[in-house]
DNA sequence: TCTGGCGTTGTTCCC
DNA sequence: GGGGAACAACGCCAG
């Protein structure tokens, strides 16, 4: 996707502009501004006879201006498309960006925007500003990325402005994948391993950025100051307590930090033995996953780096290791085939005209009151499930919960027991987690609500008999359900079979007006009812495909 | 074109 | 407690 029009002859500065990737190490767009800034003085200085540009003299040698620049957009400030646990991490990860562009003689320019449709604008103003004629980015597939690119791009070419862009957010450039599909994503994780292992490993991950950075012309000077620096959650109209339970530090460092401590787990027998199913989702002190996941979709840790990483320490072992789609390259081959879709798929994010979506009467809540108060007492973890209402407490307060508990809570919320339309859950997802990725934060609420991709929709999760299984002691629903802590564990699956005494004794009173609510539906009932609905939409699914292949 | 094998992560009951 | 079958039985895809 790569449209590398060449800079202008003699041209001025170069814009890189970070979206995604708030990281130097592997990031393909990033080298290629630099690249460029370099290439555009080696111009100036055959056509000047030598000499500098007046903007030079740091560690630039005198390249031309590079201006780094990062827009927050409304998108990532406000509710209820982003939490302040989100945003926390975002800041904190953009404060980290900015500190390694400035060991390398730059630094980061953030601008902020009010109004999702003024983002174009406000990258022309800032090309205008720094004089730069070449602006470069990392390549967005998602459904919004794609349509503020198009007007970005539509602003650049009116402007005179170069665009060049790099692909960094996958393992693999999409189109490079798409070609060898011929033309058509695989729908199935093993025809999508079968097309990997066909087209080989990705490319090596590309040297972190040196410490020569040209200089940055944005931010310098008078108008510098508060202007473009990173601005603080309450500058933003947040609440700095609605973000303290952030767990994970942003930024490239503590990612890679971090991915390096989870590598080393007993000397990569962790990781070597991994098994994405067996991992427990209730080990809430000291996650059994990577947690690498808000670095991947904040594009702070390239998927590359830690796939070569991988690579390099299962080859370490001797023996055998786990192997996709359960092993820990497995885990990046499952964002990747999602990705492949998400670009590729119609509406992917959606239920209205994804051709990949099974089209089940989901209640949407957004036209039903009754569903509308099912999904609020959901999400905000008063379903009288405490399996669930655990799990949302945590996805509340952390922005993250272990992918099964994420299965079980989206289980429930669609075809299990609520019968809400799965886009409803993934809005929730968007606003909470802290890892959301809107390719695949689409491809598991499919998956999930068995809209595609899962079809076996009489497995239910059944939030009492799961949960017993997974935290025998109710620990996990202890800690985040405080108000069940003394329950004994007889009852902490089903609070509401505790007689008077044991909840007095217990200090807790469950039902209308108590400390925790009574359960929401009946899963025994509902569950049984459900699948027989489920099982009638794929019977008329499979209808109305009959009915189109013949006409066709 | 047809078909058998298979699918990251269910529950219950039985041995 | 661990393993296997029944439950009622889906769609994708390679051969």
């Amino acid at each position: 996707m790569s449209a590398a029009a060449p800079p202008p002859p003699g041209g001025g500065g170069v814009l890189h502009w970070f979206r995604r990737a708030l990281r130097v190490h592997d990031n393909p767009a990033l080298i290629e501004a630099v690249r460029l800034a370099k290439a555009k003085k080696e111009e100036r200085s055959s056509a000047t006879g030598g000499g500098g540009d007046g903007h030079g003299g740091g560690g630039g040698g005198g390249a031309a201006p590079l201006a780094m620049l990062y827009i927050l957009e409304p998108t990532a400030t406000t509710a209820p498309h982003t939490g302040a646990v989100r945003l926390r991490f975002l800041l904190e990860s953009l404060t980290a960006l900015d500190g390694e562009l400035r060991a390398r003689g730059s630094a980061l320019h953030v601008v902020r925007v009010t109004d999702g449709a003024d983002v174009a604008a406000a990258v022309a103003a800032a090309a205008a500003r720094c004089g730069a004629t070449t602006l470069v980015y990392e390549d967005d597939d998602s459904p919004a990325g794609r349509e503020r690119d198009a007007a970005v791009g539509a602003a650049a070419a009116a402007a005179g402005l170069a665009v060049v862009t790099r692909s960094g957010h996958t393992l693999y450039p999409p189109a490079l994948l798409l070609d060898a599909a011929g033309g058509v994503a695989p729908r199935t994780m093993a025809a999508f391993t079968s097309l990997v292992d066909r087209v080989g490993p990705p490319h090596p991950p590309l040297p972190t950025v040196g410490g020569d950075l040209p200089p940055p012309p944005l931010g310098d000077g008078e108008e510098a100051a508060a202007d473009g620096e990173v601005p603080s959650l309450a500058a933003l109209g947040w609440d700095a307590d609605a973000a303290a339970g952030l767990r994970v530090r942003g930024g490239e460092a503590a990612a890679l930090e971090r991915m390096e401590a989870f590598l080393g787990r007993r000397g990569g027998a962790v990781v070597r033995a991994f098994e994405k199913p067996k991992t427990s989702m209730v080990a809430w002190r000291t996650p059994d996953t990577t947690v690498l996941s808000p670095y991947l979709a904040a594009g702070v840790l390239s998927p590359r780096t830690f796939y070569a990483r991988l690579r390099e320490v299962e080859a370490a072992g001797h023996g055998r290791h786990t192997r996709p789609p359960v092993s820990l390259v497995g885990q990046l081959l499952w964002r990747e085939h999602f990705h492949l879709l998400a670009g590729s798929v119609p509406h992917f994010g959606r239920v209205a005209g994804n051709p990949l979506c099974r089209q089940i009467p989901w209640d949407d809540p957004s036209t039903d009151a009754a569903a509308a108060a099912r999904h609020a007492a959901w999400a905000t973890a008063r379903t009288g499930y405490p399996a669930v209402d655990a799990c949302m407490a945590q996805l509340r307060k952390e922005g993250w919960v272990h992918h099964l508990g994420r299965h079980l809570v989206a289980c429930f919320a669609t075809r299990g027991d609520l019968w809400l339309s799965w886009e409803a859950g993934a809005a929730t997802f968007e606003e909470l987690l802290l890892d959301w990725d809107p390719a695949l934060n689409a491809g598991n609420w499919m998956w999930l609500s068995a809209s595609a991709f899962f079809n076996s929709y009489f497995r239910v999760y059944g939030p009492v008999t799961w949960m017993r299984k997974v935290d025998p002691e109710g620990k996990f629903i202890r800690h985040y359900l405080p108000a069940l802590a003394r329950l004994p564990t007889a009852y902490i699956y089903e609070p509401w079979t505790a007689p008077a005494g044991v909840q007095k004794a217990a200090g807790v009173r469950i039902g209308d007006g108590g400390d925790y609510p009574a359960p929401i539906v009946d899963h025994a009932v509902v569950s049984k009812i459900n699948i027989d609905r489920m099982a009638k939409a794929f019977r008329s699914g499979a209808a109305a495909e009959n009915t189109q292949s013949g006409l066709a």
